[in-house]
RNA sequence: GGGCGGUUAGCUCAGCUGGUUCAGAGCACCUCGUUUACACCGAGGGGGUCGGGGGUUCGAGUCCCUCACCGCCCA
């Protein structure tokens, strides 16, 4: 058997991949084991993969292979999100780059170029998730807008509907101007922007040479102005309030108010009231019952209100407008001014605040339940930091505005018969319509052709919210959602807390009278190594195919997982994939070794090899209890490492190096079997992480069967009580081998030069261990002396204290210096212990135990000073 | 403006209820090494006094106050 010395990811990766869907490893029924249940955040079904995509997959991959291995009943649901405004701004840039404008389609011909886009698109992300070995339920996989997903979403409208939660209401809601649609408040980003602070005076009826000055960002918007307000208490104004000014240009006269809203400090103190443009100012406007003037179109020109400038675009107007003010006289000045400009996540447009009537979503009564449950931890977030953030926004969440100006989405399932605001009808398809209206109007010669469906459809996030109820068909069949709901873990960006973790909670309790899952691991943003978000623009996010075909997809998985604790975004580097591939191919090689080894069952097993078989049986026992507790507590990197470092560093360069045979030899049974395994111990721990490869080695290592036999489905190791006293003392032992390496390192001894070693052995001295820090050290024999040793290299290790005699011609001048380092370190330290116990209120204040430790230390320094001064006697 | 989080080796991060040499890990770095799994390697090593200041305590990265800086969320 000839193995390649490297491994090539290349050549098991989709090898594996097909292998286990073919075994449908990856599916799930109910049965009577405990359900593990995961439901994947829909990628944007037009999306193609990205970095933040590989971190947040391979996680989810990580908690489900493992749990699969746990025994528990899997099932991992994937899909795809609509994403009704991304998709069909994508959809529009298109069919713009074939000259085709969306306001020449009807609603039908546009769906069709939005399906086929999907069509064409929709598998894309899907078919990248499974080269990073996400072991999905593909026989599950959902869209939002399939049949019966579509007609889930109908449904819940209707029925919150009904129960008067959702409402139909005029509105200042956030406008997008160029996807010409409202947008929900989170889907608006505030940055702070240049721009100027103009001041516009306005004149007072009546009065001669009175003026009242205003400062505004937006002079646009000055035809619509209705009224000019000031404080009540400010005295600068006290006696213009009830007066009349004079907008200027349009030259409409409009009452001066007063109210305590107005900051006496901004600008002048003066405020120019434009309900229709500004949501503070529509509400000022409400309450003093002031007249609305829209002068803005819905694609951001301005309107017939704004007379001349009718047409023109409302930033163009900005500049222009005010150039017409100084002809008239009613610019007084201009100061640059830095303010919050909110902008369009989608478009980033900048929001218009605009009067509209939309569909809203009663949100107070139906969070309480939301907000209970993460409070109390029925749901827990991870890291808990983000409980705060979310009890913030629960506890002052707003009317949800799920209406949206779009066509590609969940078409709104009202429908009007006539201009009336009552003349409504919500239903769940054209025929319940038809009988309702007829009833509403008592008109049973009503057809359909009387009826017009609402041209809106809904907020993404108003199909997605029922996300973990609805993959399962959960409002129409109760089989499967009895079985997985709740699901167990969530795996989310905290950008998307209240867009869709909040609602989904909402909707779980609402629909199912529980949350919707146990636990919600917020990951980080990926960054790129100068901590800038990853972006098209930026030229910065590597392609994650590539990185695969370059690293493979276990190096790259390792890489997302080394760095990123929960919450905390990942600077990442090629490097870290780079050391993920090392990794793998270390374990590769370290397989490779132990595949070698000829087997003598005639052979005793040396006592070198049993102590180290014994040391890690016990070791790989407590790196499993750490790994518990890691997992238990979504610390993944530390897992992962804690893998690694077993892996590695105490298999790889201990336990292998102490039970090598030597060159050409054959390895005992009993020490061959025990290094096997511990070894598919180490690849069943290690498989959530690295899938392929473990899954490839896994099949060299033993004659494996039918599928049942793959390590994708074996069964996690058993934890068992472990011996934690040689843990201890090969942690002394390895110390031991240390020195003399550094002895060896030190003085240019060489390897393969034998030395002899001599010990004077303190209290509890494991003897056992000398053939094992023999083999290791290449000494000679290991003589037990009860005088100290003259010419030779010396260290202490505990109370044990060792001898290596000198060989020919060392360093003696570089010997003392050492040994007067370490007695000057050791003094040190005595004195700062003697400190502490000659400390009166240390003494009688401290527990018994650690003033009983600090004079454990002070003897064991005593006795390294002891033995140091000795040597150093013995070097002059 | 309101709220939250952070500031520990060159980098990314651990450090739970204050107390064993607690100052740690990985990577990077330096030295040495062509020993028969792996140079995508091995052995060894240097490096921080825990953002500044103050306080509580016998004792503080670990608790409190304060300042500075950074980040995020919300308005």
């Amino acid at each position: 058997m000839n193995i390649p010395a490297q491994y090539d990811p290349s050549l098991t990766e989709d090898k594996w991949y097909a292998h286990w869907l073919e075994a449908g490893h990856f599916h799930s029924v109910p049965d009577d084991r405990e359900p593990y249940t995961v439901v994947i955040p829909p990628p944007n079904v037009t999306g193609v993969l990205h970095m933040g995509h590989m971190l947040n997959n391979t996680i989810q991959d990580v908690l489900v292979r493992r749990a699969r291995m746990q025994g528990k009943n899997a099932c991992w649901v994937p899909g795809t999100d609509h994403a009704s405004i991304a998709t069909e701004a994508k959809v529009v840039h298109r069919l713009r780059d074939k000259g085709i404008k969306k306001s020449d389609l009807s609603r039908d011909e546009f769906l069709e170029h939005a399906w086929e886009w999907t069509h064409e698109h929709g598998g894309i992300i899907l078919e990248q998730l499974k080269k990073l070995g996400a072991s999905c339920d593909w026989n599950r996989t959902r869209f939002t807008m399939d049949e019966g997903y579509y007609k889930g979403v109908i449904d819940t409208f209707v029925e919150f509907h009904e129960k008067g939660l959702i409402y139909r209401g005029v509105r200042m809601v956030n406008w997008d101007p160029v996807a010409l649609t409202a947008l929900s408040d989170e889907e608006v980003m505030h940055t702070e922007e240049h721009g100027k602070l103009y001041y516009v005076r306005y004149a007072i009826v009546g009065e001669e040479d009175r003026w009242i000055t205003v400062a505004t960002t937006r002079p646009e918007t000055i035809m619509g102005d209705t009224a000019i307000c000031v404080h009540p208490d400010d005295e600068r104004y006290k006696d213009l309030v009830g007066k009349k000014a004079i907008v200027p240009v349009v030259n409409r006269e409009v009452p001066v108010i007063a109210d305590d809203y107005i900051d006496l400090e901004f600008g002048t103190g003066c405020l120019k009231v434009t309900p229709a443009h500004d949501i503070n100012d529509y509400e000022l406007g409400q309450k003093h019952g002031l007249e609305t003037i829209d002068t803005i179109n819905a694609d951001g020109t301005m309107s017939a209100e704004a007379g001349a400038y009718e047409g023109m675009d409302r930033f163009e107007c900005r500049k222009k407008f005010p150039e017409e003010l100084d002809r008239l006289g009613n610019l007084v000045k201009v100061e640059d001014y830095t303010n919050k400009v909110g902008r369009s996540e989608r478009t980033n447009a900048v929001i218009e605040p605009r009067l509209s009537l939309q569909w809203f979503l009663a949100m107070e009564e139906l969070s309480k339940p939301a907000l209970e449950a993460v409070i109390n931890d029925t749901v827990q977030f991870h890291p808990p930091k983000f409980k705060n953030s979310y009890r913030h926004w629960m506890e002052n969440v707003k009317d949800w505005c799920i209406s949206r100006q779009l066509w590609w989405g969940h078409q709104i399932p009202a429908w009007f018969f006539g201009e009336g605001e009552e003349d409504y009808v919500v239903a769940r398809t054209e025929a319940e319509a038809l009988e309702q209206a007829r009833a509403k109007t008592g008109n049973a010669g009503l057809t359909m052709d009387d009826l017009r469906q609402d041209e809106d459809v809904m907020d993404t996030w108003f199909s997605s919210w029922i996300w973990p109820i609805q993959v399962f068909d959960g409002l129409h069949k109760e089989d499967e959602v009895a079985y997985y709901y709740p699901t167990n873990d969530l795996v989310t960006a905290p950008e998307i807390m209240f867009f869709w973790v909040a609602r989904m909670i909402i909707s779980g309790y609402h629909y199912r009278g529980e949350a919707p899952f146990k636990n919600v691991y917020y990951t980080g943003i990926v960054r790129d190594k100068k901590g800038r978000k990853m972006s098209k623009s930026l030229g910065n996010s590597p392609d994650p195919i590539e990185l695969m075909k370059q690293y493979g997809a276990d190096g790259v998985r390792v890489g997302m997982l080394l760095t990123s604790p929960a919450g905390n975004d990942l600077p990442f580097d090629d490097k870290l994939c780079e050391q993920g591939r090392n990794f793998a191919n270390k374990i590769w090689n370290a397989f490779r070794l132990v595949q070698g080894w000829e087997v003598d069952e005639a052979k005793a097993q040396p006592e070198a090899a049993a102590t180290a078989v014994a040391w890690m049986e016990a070791r790989s026992q407590q790196a499993m209890e750490e790994l518990d507790a890691a997992f238990a507590s979504f610390r993944l990197s530390e897992a992962l490492m804690t893998t690694y470092r077993l892996v590695w560093e105490e298999y790889c360069s201990w336990y292998l190096e102490s039970i090598k045979p030597p060159f050409g030899e054959p390895i005992d049974g009993a020490t061959k079997r025990a290094t096997l395994e511990v070894f598919e111990r180490m690849l069943k721990l290690l498989h959530p992480f690295m899938p392929f490869l473990t899954e490839e080695v896994w099949h060299w290592t033993s004659e494996r069967g039918g599928h049942e036999d793959d390590l994708c489905v074996a069964a996690w190791p058993e934890r068992a009580a472990y011996d934690k006293g040689i843990l201890a003392d090969i942690e002394m032992a390895k110390e031991v081998v240390t020195a003399i390496r550094n002895i060896r390192n030190d003085n240019g001894i060489p390897n393969k030069e034998k030395l002899e070693l001599k010990v004077q052995p303190g209290d509890g001295y494991p003897a056992h261990l000398e053939p094992w820090i023999a083999h290791l050290t290449n000494v000679s024999g290991i003589e037990h002396v009860t005088e100290k040793v003259k010419g030779a290299f010396g260290f202490v290790q505990g109370t044990h204290r060792f001898s290596v005699p000198f060989g020919e011609g060392f360093d003696i001048d570089a010997e003392r210096a050492k040994v007067q380092k370490d007695l000057e370190y050791q003094q040190g330290f005595l004195h700062s212990v003697r400190g502490k116990l000659s400390n009166e209120k240390f003494v009688s204040g401290a527990p018994e135990q650690v003033v009983e430790n600090e004079r454990k230390k002070e003897a064991d320094a005593l006795a390294k000073i002891a033995v140091l001064e000795e040597k150093l006697a013995d070097l002059a």
